[in-house]
DNA sequence: TAGTGGTCTAGACCACGGT
DNA sequence: CCGTGGTCTAGACCACTAG
């Protein structure tokens, strides 16, 4: 039995007891000398837990009252089907064309595919984002499976892959790389998104990297922006 | 005069030394240890300085070796052709299809322009970005006179907008949106970058908030990116 | 083995928010 | 005033990297 930095018992107790509601955002985390006793710490381990909360967007402190659950912010820089975040749950709904099983390796997903992950056994799965039942993306995903024994047969948590990987392995993502081209809708993806072919779609790759060392995940958008363009924000 | 906490003494005067290139990308920071007897400070101290360097994307640290000064992320979560980033100076070259002068505003850069804006004089102008004498990316850019007396007689510093409103009128971006879509060219388009008429061509809004109310800067950009795709990074 | 960063202790005093 | 988080000290031991 491997047991790691103390910092991360005290995170993660607090992490999970967020992910499962039992601090709701806008609450207050117990006090970091609270903590300190609590796990018989000292205040630069809770600190430490803290930080790596706030980094990831779970808590946000304020001097003289307290640390307290925040709204957690999901853009991470990327790109997101506008209407999709502004249409959360109303007329946004998600079709899996295929749902996550043992696949291949697509040979280029634009960024190449690293070769621990290749000798890996490969996840895949496509779904098909709607707005008004209108199909504007496209999405497929690869990744390895290692880490994620059991990923195939799981039930995504309130649809979202992100939230999944978050609350059943604990794992975040840190960072994306991406690329972005316009192209024309080959015979395939013109089908898919219903658009004529040699339409003009966006084509975005993507990398993300991930708190795992040894995962890193895969994945390629397109979209039809005809109606719905992609948008991104950011604030300093 | 007033004196901060002393991490800041360590993080500014690492953070200064890197921007005016007294330790070069890729090289190591003098060690915890030695940052501690300099500055007269506990490792707690030297530490926090250095987190908040690599919050900032300045380092990133190794254990066993050092703190590495790292490519400083520019991007703003912004899109950037790739090729422009990594061929900074290189074979990329930047036209000016319209200096900077005053002009009109345009009724939609697909973000509406404030009434504000709308109020005051518009300085608008227009570049040409190639990559190997290719033509890659249009840009144009409009914006309110107000804060920026003689803009249009101005020199760009290193051929930026950004470093040029940072040097001359201390003017930092704040924020960013942005939209994207995949379209066709039309004929005007397809001549710039020497595409054919109705190839996919990205087509990107930006709308730039910065530390100025009164600024807020309208941006549109069309790429071919069938050489040089747009990429985008991110580091949480 | 020497040097680096990673984690941790057991304190201390200060600045801020609310009573 | 008290309780909160913000900063800081002076140590310690561990894990990783490289010669």
């Amino acid at each position: 039995m491997k047991i790691g930095p103390k910092y991360l018992l005290v995170k993660n107790f607090l992490k999970e007891s967020i992910q499962q509601g039992k601090f709701k955002v806008g609450d207050f985390l117990p006090s970091e000398h609270e903590l300190c006793s609590r796990f018989s710490v000292t205040r630069t381990t809770t600190r430490k837990a803290l930080d790596e909360l706030i980094k990831e967007g779970y808590i946000e402190k304020q001097q003289g009252k307290g640390s307290r659950v925040k709204e957690r912010r999901k853009s991470l820089g990327l790109l997101t089907v506008k209407g999709f975040s502004e249409a959360v749950g109303k007329n946004v709904n998600t079709i899996f064309l295929t749902k996550p099983q043992i696949g291949e390796w697509k040979e280029e997903i634009i960024f190449p595919v690293k070769k621990e992950d290749k000798d890996a056994q490969c996840i895949f799965f496509e779904r098909l984002r709607c707005v008004n039942s209108l199909p504007v993306m496209l999405e497929r995903n690869w990744l390895p499976v290692t880490i994620l024994q059991g990923f195939t047969d799981r039930q995504f948590v309130d649809e979202s892959f992100f939230k999944t990987l978050s609350q059943e392995y604990l794992i975040e993502i840190t960072g994306s790389k991406q690329e972005i081209r316009a192209e024309y809708a080959d015979d395939k993806i013109a089908e898919i998104l219903s658009v004529e072919r040699n339409s003009p779609v966006l084509h975005i790759s993507v990398l993300f990297s991930t708190n795992h060392r040894k995962l890193t995940i895969y994945s390629e958008l397109f979209c039809n922006t005809r109606d719905f363009p992609v948008g991104n924000q950011y604030f300093m």
